[in-house]
RNA sequence: GGGUGAUUAGCUCAGUUGGUUAGAGCGCUACCUUGACAUGGUAGAGGUCAGAGGUUCGACUCCUCUAUCACCCACCA
């Protein structure tokens, strides 16, 4: 049995340190309070509340996109959990093949040893060890950001279950067709030395040359045809020469024979569709092994594939050039070409090049056997679940893009080059014979031997991430169905960077849908993209990249967390600086001084924290002994919380934060606590205070938990001085307060208003006319309405000491009081008699101004009430409500004149 | 070449189905260290809502075009 570790003030100063540390991840790891099971919700049957975290890679650090995405999926998963449903937060971490692979190898060859001097099976040793001594790194991080995921389910892309469900998926795939082996153009990475699909191809400008080459024709001396290439170097693999069949300059070209400079092979000129007339000289080579087009040229025309760059991008020993690099090569024959007189001309040239995504150099296309996905098949079910609504996109034009690739969509190539990943599940026997089965031994018995060689290769990364939202629960593919997969899936909301919509979305909608049966998730929440103050992206060379632990550590945690959330609009970018986090920072410590000021008013009057727990867990507002302010201040409350919840339900995450951001700020704080200490100071009657403080920690309590969310250290903090608590307790295993409509009303609401537009105003005549802020003025307010006046002299003791003046309440027809400042608000009058201190000129000319405001106003809805049209086509409510505005202006602008007549007199 | 989004105060942004005399934060100006809070309070200055048309009784809000800026997709050498 833990104590409560709880005084029952808070400290003076605020310090995000100490409350994060007491509230870290680890004490509630230990509590086990975020742990969701699944035999729990199978008894009860209440739906279950799921979000899957996109795993990190292992290699990861913390970015600020992470720390928006996950303080997002933090909030769902709290939000939910506090609304009493079983709530799972799935996390894990990815294995990253590429990434993690290049790192190692980094680390090795810094030794003198590359992976090959290792073997295989030693190098994958020294990379598990790398994962297990640095892999955790981004886990510990995104611990500090206080996010409530169940850790005990963390999972690794290459744990045993994981792997079993990809090589499960593989053979079923296989088996049905689905997977294929075959010879294509791949786009191929010459430094990690492996295929790439396209979606890990980056397209980007590049500045190359167009280089004119002639091509001497064989039969014909003298003669030539000239083509463009921005890839001279790729001439030694030239098998053709192609023009388009309508181009009536080559129409007597077509069969007759090309010499290859500097290759002196001789190769045909051949007619077809796909060469384009008017780009460069219309006539094209065609080199089958380095390019896709040009290979499906060469299929078309039965022409053979001859290939000249090698898989580190270095030219293949043929014509001198061995061992050149592809860029070095291209420089020495346009050298040579020259020299051989073959070189017609150079250009500049900008295109789009692909980049590879990991190393970021030139890709290339290269003809090589692969392992590939047909999509056709599997992208039909998914496109239609998202436009049937099935699965909903925020924002939704995310659907169009989405639909886009699905309707484009091209086979998958999953074979990678590399040896840190899942090993492909097909094994090799005599004569090139492929047998795919998820074990060497099942392989073995289906071939009828053990003389089997396995692939090489292993999968795409994503070929296991496509699966993680059927991994995380523990899916194998073995047995269909497990409790967890029972209750859990399919999952609830997702939220990841748009940027990966195909990479993962697209293909987990795919996964889950044929391997399950069902779709993956229900709503997908796709994230802004973090920019810098002056909005470009956030990358490590730019340096413009604030490291969120170091962002924390100054600001705060929850600063960090509500500032993010609040300037990242739903489908926008957002423009971070670490700056900005003042603002959640003067936010925290708002909240942390107006609960100190709550705590010393209820130490005053209940006297200790004992006596206050015998009545505060039963406490409900009484409506006969409430204040005006109380009612309007709890009428504000379920507004608010009306509001909130509907943002929630409409995924407008950052509103939750505006619309809690607001009614602290100026509702709680600015007017309700201020009223309540004059209440307080002026109430006798014991039961009355109590009453009047409970309710100001009611209200404190229901604002901590709308904001646990967002700010989960510092309302637990708060939430645990509320009450004695256990520090096992948690306010995120709290009830999220729901909305209680008859506190909700506009007359009340709009009576208290008045009070506050006179206290508003009266501030603004003493300031505007410079009263001493130690002198006491005088007020008078004439309210014509009786009722109007009965809020006024119910509140004067509020008016009286929100404006440092005495206050008189007096009947419409009242005499003006002389020499005074005056102002109409609310059809009611203000008088502030000052003697000595007005100036009459500039008390003139600011009614004169007023009063030119509302007659051009009166005016504007004279005219528009004279409107036929609008008379006649508008709705009623909305005739009522402008006649009733033009009636208070006008009203306002008679005052007015008699106010400015009195001056002038 | 297609597609998507943006353009509101000096800066960063709200403005929920068309009906407000268009709001907030930061910055700026003045006053205030009052027993919650100067990481604060009160008051104030500052905007022809990118431009041009259109729909409508009525447009920041809906439609079209234009301009500017982003991003995504696309095999033209």
């Amino acid at each position: 049995m833990q104590q409560s570790v709880m005084s029952a003030n808070l400290e003076k100063t605020y310090n995000h340190h100490d409350v994060e540390r007491r509230w870290s991840s680890a004490h509630w790891e230990s509590e086990g309070i975020f742990e969701a099971e699944s035999f729990r919700v199978l008894d009860e049957g209440r739906k279950p509340y799921t979000v899957l975290m996109p795993p990190p890679n292992v290699t990861g650090s913390l970015t600020l996109g992470h720390v928006l995405n996950h303080t997002l999926q933090d909030i769902f998963i709290r939000y939910q959990r506090m609304s009493g449903r079983e709530a799972l937060w799935l996390p894990g971490t990815d294995h990253a093949g590429i990434a993690t692979q290049t790192v190692v190898e980094k680390k090795l060859r810094e030794t003198g040893v590359s992976r090959y001097d290792l073997g295989r099976k030693e190098f994958l040793e020294r990379v598990w060890k790398w994962r297990d001594e640095y892999g955790g790194l981004i886990l510990k991080q995104l611990r500090k950001l206080g996010i409530s995921c169940d850790w005990r389910r963390n999972l690794f892309t290459m744990d045993e279950s994981a792997s079993k469900a990809v090589r499960h998926t593989f053979v079923t795939l296989y088996r049905e067709g689905l997977i294929y082996r075959g010879k294509r153009i791949i786009n191929w990475c010459p430094v990690s030395q492996t295929a790439l699909s396209d979606e890990e191809v980056i397209m980007k400008p590049r500045k190359d040359k167009l280089v004119y080459v002639r091509y001497h024709l064989a039969k014909r001396p003298g003669e030539y045809i000239t083509i463009a290439t921005v890839r001279p170097e790729t001439i030694l693999a030239d098998v053709a020469i192609a023009v388009n069949p309508d181009d009536p300059r080559y129409a007597g070209l077509i069969g007759e024979l090309a010499v290859v400079p500097v290759a002196g092979r001789h190769v045909p000129i051949i007619a077809d569709e796909y060469v384009d007339k008017e780009f460069g000289t219309g006539a094209l080579k065609i080199t089958p092994a380095h390019d896709p087009n040009d290979f499906e040229v060469a299929g078309r025309h039965n022409l053979p594939v001859l290939c000249v760059v090698g898989r580190d991008g270095k030219m293949i020993d043929e014509f001198g050039y061995a061992g050149l690099d592809r860029f070095d090569a291209r420089e020495k024959i346009i050298d040579d070409l020259e020299k051989r007189g073959n070189l017609v001309k150079v250009e500049g040239y900008e295109h789009n090049v692909g980049y590879s995504e990991r190393a970021g150099v030139v890709v290339e296309p290269y003809l090589s056997e692969q392992w590939f996905v047909k999509m056709k098949p599997l992208a039909e079910k998914a496109l239609q679940v998202v436009n049937d609504g099935e699965i909903r996109f925020h924002p939704s034009h995310w659907i169009s893009t989405y639909r886009h690739w699905m309707e484009n969509i091209r086979d998958w190539c999953i074979s990678r080059q590399l040896w840190w990943g899942h090993r492909i599940p097909a094994w090799y026997g005599e004569e090139g014979k492929i047998w795919v089965a998820e074990s060497y031994e099942d392989a073995c018995h289906i071939a009828g031997t053990d003389k089997l060689i396995q692939d090489e290769d292993v999968l795409d990364t994503w070929f296991s991430s496509w699966l993680w939202p059927l991994t995380t629960l523990g899916w194998t593919g073995q047995h269909d169905d497990n409790d967890d997969m029972r209750a859990f899936y399919p999952t609830d909301t997702l939220v990841t960077a748009p940027d990966i919509i195909f990479f993962w979305v697209a293909r987990m909608i795919m996964a889950g849908l044929y391997f399950k049966g069902d779709v993956p998730f229900r709503d997908v929440y796709f994230t802004s993209i973090i920019r810098d103050m002056k909005g470009r992206k956030l990358s490590k060379s730019l340096g413009n990249s604030p490291d969120p632990l170091k962002v924390m550590d100054a600001y705060g945690t929850d600063a960090l967390r509500f500032t993010i959330v609040y300037i990242a609009p739903l489908g926008q970018d957002v423009l971070f600086g670490e700056e900005k986090c003042e603002f959640g920072r003067n936010f925290a410590t708002k909240i942390w001084n107006a609960a100190r000021l709550v705590f010393m008013q209820r130490e005053r009057v209940f006297g200790s924290m004992d006596e206050f727990g015998k009545s505060y867990p039963r406490f409900t507002p009484e409506i006969e002994s409430l204040s005006d302010a109380q009612r309007w201040i709890l009428g504000r409350y379920n507004k608010m919380l009306a509001s909130y919840h509907k943002a929630f339900s409409q995924f407008r995450m950052n509103d939750i934060t505006r619309i809690v951001y607001d009614f602290f700020r100026s509702d709680y704080c600015d007017w309700y606590l201020e009223t309540l200490k004059i209440e307080l100071a002026g109430e006798t009657d014991r039961s009355k205070s109590r009453h009047a403080v409970s309710l100001a920690v009611h209200l404190l309590e229901g604002v901590l938990k709308v904001l646990h969310p967002v700010m989960p250290f510092i309302t637990e903090e708060i939430w645990h001085h509320i009450l004695e608590r256990q520090s096992s307790e948690s306010i995120a295993r709290s009830v999220m307060p729901q909305v209680e409509e008859h506190w909700m009303n506009d007359e009340q609401e709009a009576s208290f208003n008045a009070v506050q537009n006179v206290v508003s105003e009266a501030r603004s005549l003493r300031a505007v006319f410079g009263v001493p802020h130690d002198m006491e003025a005088r007020l008078v307010i004439s309210a014509p309405d009786e009722s109007a006046r009965e809020i006024f002299v119910a509140n004067t003791h509020i008016v009286m000491q929100m404006t440092g003046c005495t206050v008189k309440i007096s009947r419409g027809e009242l005499q003006r009081p002389p020499h005074s400042a005056s102002s109409v608000v609310d059809g009611n009058e203000l008088f502030m008699p000052l003697e000595g201190l007005i100036s009459f000129d500039k008390e003139i000319a600011r009614l004169e101004k007023e009063l030119g405001n509302v007659s051009s106003y009166v005016k504007r809805m004279e005219k528009k009430l004279a409107n036929k049209g609008f008379v006649d086509n508008a709705p009623a409510e909305v005739i009522e409500g402008e006649r009733r505005k033009l009636g208070e202006a006008k009203s306002n602008l008679e005052k007015l004149q008699a106010n400015l007549e009195v001056l002038c007199d």
